[in-house]
DNA sequence: GAGTAATGTTACAGATTTGTTAAATATTTA
DNA sequence: TAAATATTTAACAAATCTGTAACATTACTC
């Protein structure tokens, strides 16, 4: 299984570059050169890691590296900043905000591509989290378990992958075609209105005495774990 | 039963904070701010993590990292490198004596607990002690031998091998498969549904009247050593 | 080599989960 | 407000999963 690698700047030649040799080594990559798409777009695809280009039209690669460190869901993407000669000096800057690595451009390409290997090495075991929380929903991965304010609640399986699926990303809203493709996987046989009493089912599980209801239905669109 | 770390750090600022943030997570902490003295005392304590500041008065970090690695007796304890900034051409080198992971200072504590607790997920397993228990339950490694409340139980081959595995990570629900792969090993002319009667044959052997049942079956997932 | 123990397979009963349908509610639109 | 559209939920049949007994086969012991 290759690494994603997801990769944000703006000189066009250089991103041609970078994607063409970065593929040529067996890497998927996925590129913005737009601050804001790059931010939603990162957490929405959760790469393995990002290169991030420090001058950007609308949004500095600065603000873009301090939003996502900022973020539990992304934090423990391992990102490397690219500056040019005359941004030396906020070098450390850059790396304060939590910046993995950075490199100076021009640059060379066996180099970059040492670090990158490297930073794979090291964070990709994190990648999936043992334990996830929402408010007062908890779902430990190890054990299969799931919890509403400390008590123990019991799902089918159906539904604990469901809640599993939803989890990872709180509040984004799931259309019903989603939900099958991730959480029944492959088994197009099923109708899209069947999501909707598996979603019941959730609801009835995790719903507690006097605690507010978990999961919002989006009209027309579909479904998201929200309060 | 929580871990036990041992940290190599000559800055006491560091050191100290260290030592309370990790106790206060529930780390048993030993350390040494002392190069050889570092060594020796791992080798005895065999702890379950060490962590390694790259410089030491005496003997570089990298360097007790080598050794670390060389020796059978405790080269399966995982190594975090503390790497200050200026050091980070050396990090490639680092990796390469057989450190886990390595962080550059100053870093941030919740990342470092995250990368803690993922390395220990991973390694301890591979920790055997020489008794492990469960609750009532009690297996001892060198005699082979099983108790469920001081009272020894006879198992066969197989359903100890099984207890051997399920207990190294109690309430971890394992699936058929990977039980077959860790406790049948490579023989893959085995049917998955086997696993059931073993597993009920081992319910069989480790229920004592008027103790709770020990195995839980987790529908469509597998099984764990949980009551 | 006979006898014993351990292991793997199968079959089947029972339990749980799942998908579908249809009627009841709720929400939006005209 | 009525009609159109979308969602919730109960009910039920079908599908799936698990526990265990029984038996066949293999491995071990004396």
């Amino acid at each position: 299984m290759s690494a994603h690698i997801f990769v944000v700047e703006d000189e066009k030649p250089i991103l041609s570059l970078l994607t063409y040799n970065l593929q040529k080594e067996g890497y998927k990559v996925s590129s913005s050169s737009n601050g804001e798409e790059a931010l939603s777009s990162i957490k929405e695809k959760k790469p393995d890691l990002v290169l991030l280009d420090w001058m950007l039209p609308d949004l500095s690669g600065i603000k873009i590296c301090q939003y996502l460190k900022q973020d539990e869901k992304v934090k423990n993407i391992p990102i490397i900043m690219l500056t040019a000669k005359g941004e030396e000096e906020d070098k450390v800057k850059g790396l304060n905000t939590g910046a993995e690595d950075y490199m100076t451009k021009p640059f060379s390409f066996p180099e970059l591509l040492a670090r990158i290997k490297s930073l794979l090495k090291r964070v990709k075991p994190n990648i999936v989290s043992e334990e996830a929380t929402y408010l007062d929903l908890k779902i430990d991965r190890e054990s299969m378990k799931v919890f509403r304010k400390e008590k123990e609640i019991t799902l089918g399986p159906k539904e604990y992958k469901l809640l599993d699926f939803l989890i990872k990303q709180p509040k984004r809203v799931y259309s019903r075609e989603q939900l099958l493709e991730h959480v029944w996987g492959d088994d197009i046989n099923v109708e899209s209105r069947t999501v909707d009493v598996h979603i019941t089912r959730l609801r009835q599980s995790i719903n507690i005495e006097g605690a507010k209801p978990l999961i919002r239905t989006v009209r027309s669109a579909g479904y998201s774990l929200e309060n």
